[in-house]
RNA sequence: GCGCCCGUAGCUCAGUUGGAUAGAGUGUCGGCCUCCGAAGCCGAAGGUCGCAGGUUCGAAUCCUGCCGGGCGCGCCA
């Protein structure tokens, strides 16, 4: 209907272009918008405000002259000018009522659009590193990204979903590490745990595995282990130079040992990491391997590129690139000192590996701490001489937990922190998954378990699944008065919903598909949330307003598509958003 | 100090990319089950859109400067 109000006007400022009323070279960005108040019609068009300074004319004027040169059409029935310069129209309502032979028949395909015309999005989200299991700043991100993906498909893009794994440096030696200290204590021996390693129970039973499959093959002596070891922070000396130095000595010790309780370490957690996803209701099309960029020289090839076209240089013994050459605050180092490439190198190589695969544009979707990182990524495209713009990141703000109105604290390296697992364990995934995408992403939210699990009409998850399920109950009660739903029965007598409730929820069904291309857009799963809730309103107003179940034979079929439309629209929404659509609750 | 994000009803948040009288939920108060599920519905009250300027037909939205909160500013990842 959008489209079509906007072709009548585009013909309109055409005719006035050809006539002289309107400068030929005028040209204006036709928006049709739905109006708020029924009064102002069903849509309403601002053009003559916006064509005010081309042709140098008051607003009302020009709406004059545009509806008077408006092409006839047999859907609108009223034209109006109102306001500062609003054309408003009105639609013939039999016009509304074929939007739920539409969904009915499109059934789980209803809102599916094209407007993202097959382009490729490469979105990468969540991206942990596996050094232990995923909380809930992580929850947040996977259901942003995994509803964002859904909802980018939904609109016609071609989605491709990748976690990129942290398999490499320092972080998983500090973990490998950790998990071989432990797998020590377990034997007994006197180890002093590293202030700056993995603290969580995790370790613990990954050190226990680890015992149980190869038993003492990994066992040295405690004073071997920490003879001589550079003080700790807690003896007065540096964390990082003490598990440095930690490292260090495992790999001596234990030769390729050691490489066997690393692996050992990433994809134990890696596994768990999967599963909890998966339980989550978020899948992946690939898991990204750093380890594979360094491995297979991706990396060296992109810093020697960076060299050639001259974009680093040395300085104290390590390798900066100029990021500040494109905008960023400072060069950044990609290789250290000691010769290890950075975390950034990795970044660089694995950031030129996504716009060479192709893709129209890479979505990034970070934790909001890592804000100061997207300039020098972009930076390093730009280098390489990518438009940056194929690069988008969207900052995803941390989720603060509440129990009722106790703040709950988390802390990775100490280990004290609330997993999804057990986020997920005490509200369940619906919850979760709504709660994390009613909001917007850069927008802080506050989490309550207590509300989350609620079984209450406090809990807006129930809002829209009580909907779904009020609806597949009423085709319960049907079938035991002993009557069946005739739907081409339905159909025949659709004009004869004219109740006020039945034209709202008429056109709220009828904006799903706008709501999809806008949302899809905007890389908004929240104004999916937010429209469905509009829904679910409108369904329980007309419930309680009306009674479907009439003996009226084809007013009862009539509303009997509405009501299952409306329920393919809830179904169609949720999976969206990765939240279940219960038949009963 | 510099950079990014946020500031809208008591609380939690939307606000269709600059449109008409700023909206929901929740909380408070008052109504609605002889009737398809009351996890629902209807109504009332509640606002200096952080503050001050500017841009224009028109600003919660865009620009500038302040105020307040969060985050970042490593040869960590």
């Amino acid at each position: 209907m959008k489209k079509h109000l906007a072709q009548l006007l585009e013909q309109a400022v055409q005719r006035l272009q050809e006539d002289g009323t309107l400068p030929a070279e005028a040209s204006v960005d036709i928006q049709i918008e739905r109006t708020r108040d029924k009064s102002h019609g069903d849509f309403a068009a601002n053009t003559a405000m916006l064509l005010t300074k081309q042709a140098k004319r008051p607003p009302r004027q020009i709406a004059e002259q545009l509806v008077a040169a408006l092409p006839e059409s047999d859907k609108v029935v009223r034209v109006d000018i109102a306001g500062p310069g609003f054309i408003n129209f009105f639609i013939d309502p039999k016009a509304g009522f074929s939007v739920v032979q539409d969904i009915l028949d499109a059934g789980e395909d209803y809102g599916r659009s094209t407007i993202g015309a097959g382009q490729r999005l490469l979105v990468e989200f969540v991206s942990a590193n596996p050094t232990g299991p995923l909380h809930v700043g992580h929850g947040r991100g996977a259901a942003f990204g995994g509803a964002l993906c859904s909802l980018l498909s939904a609109a016609g893009y071609d989605v491709h979903r990748e976690y990129y794994v942290n398999d490499a440096g320092r972080q998983m030696d500090i973990l490998a590490t950790s998990i071989w200290l432990r797998y020590l204590e377990a034997l007994g021996e006197a180890i002093r745990f590293p202030d700056n390693g993995y603290r969580g129970e995790y370790v613990k039973d990954i050190a226990a595995e680890l015992q149980r499959k190869e038993g003492e093959r990994f066992r040295i002596a405690a004073e071997k282990v920490m003879a001589e070891l550079p003080a700790d922070a807690e003896q007065g000396g540096d964390k990082e130079a003490h598990i440095d130095a930690l490292i260090l000595r495992a790999q001596e010790l234990l030769g390729a040992g050691y490489r066997d309780i690393h692996t050992a370490g990433t994809e134990a957690i890696l596994a768990d990491i999967r599963d909890d996803l998966h339980e989550f209701g978020v899948g992946y099309d690939e898991w990204f391997s750093e380890r594979s960029l360094t491995e297979s020289g991706a990396v060296e090839r992109a810093l020697a590129r960076l060299e050639s076209s001259g974009h680093v240089y040395e300085k104290d013994g390590a390798l900066w690139f100029r990021s500040s050459d494109f905008g960023d605050e400072k060069d950044r180092v990609v290789r250290r000192d000691n010769g290890q490439i950075t975390y950034f190198a990795s970044d660089i190589a694995y950031h030129l590996n996504k716009l060479e695969r192709g893709f129209d544009l890479a979505i990034d979707v970070w934790g909001a701490d890592h804000h100061g990182y997207v300039p020098r990524v972009k930076a390093a495209l730009q280098a390489f001489e990518h438009n940056p713009e194929q690069l988008e990141v969207r900052l995803v703000q941390f989720a603060i937990l509440y129990r009722g109105s106790e703040r709950m604290q988390m802390s990775t390296r100490s280990g004290k922190f609330v997993t999804l697992r057990e986020l997920r364990d005490e509200v369940g995934k619906d919850a979760a998954r709504f709660f994390y995408v009613m909001r917007r992403p850069e927008q802080h939210l506050d989490f309550d378990l207590e509300l989350a699990k609620s079984q209450s009409s406090d809990n807006p998850v129930y809002y829209l699944q009580y909907a779904h399920a009020r609806i597949c109950s009423v085709y319960r009660q049907l079938a035991e008065k002993g009557l069946a739903h005739d739907p081409a029965r339905g159909a025949q007598a659709i004009e004869r919903l004219t109740e006020d409730h039945e034209q709202m929820l008429l056109t709220a069904l009828a904006r799903y598909p706008e709501v999809i291309e806008t949302a899809a857009q905007a890389h908004e799963p929240h104004q999916l949330a937010h429209y469905l809730r509009e829904v679910a309103n409108a369904f329980h107003t007309y419930y309680n307003a009306h009674t479907f179940i009439v003996d009226d034979e084809a007013l009862r079929n009539a509303r009997l598509n509405l009501i299952a439309a409306t329920r393919q629209v809830l179904a169609n929404g949720l999976a969206i958003l990765g939240v279940s659509a219960p038949e009963a609750m």
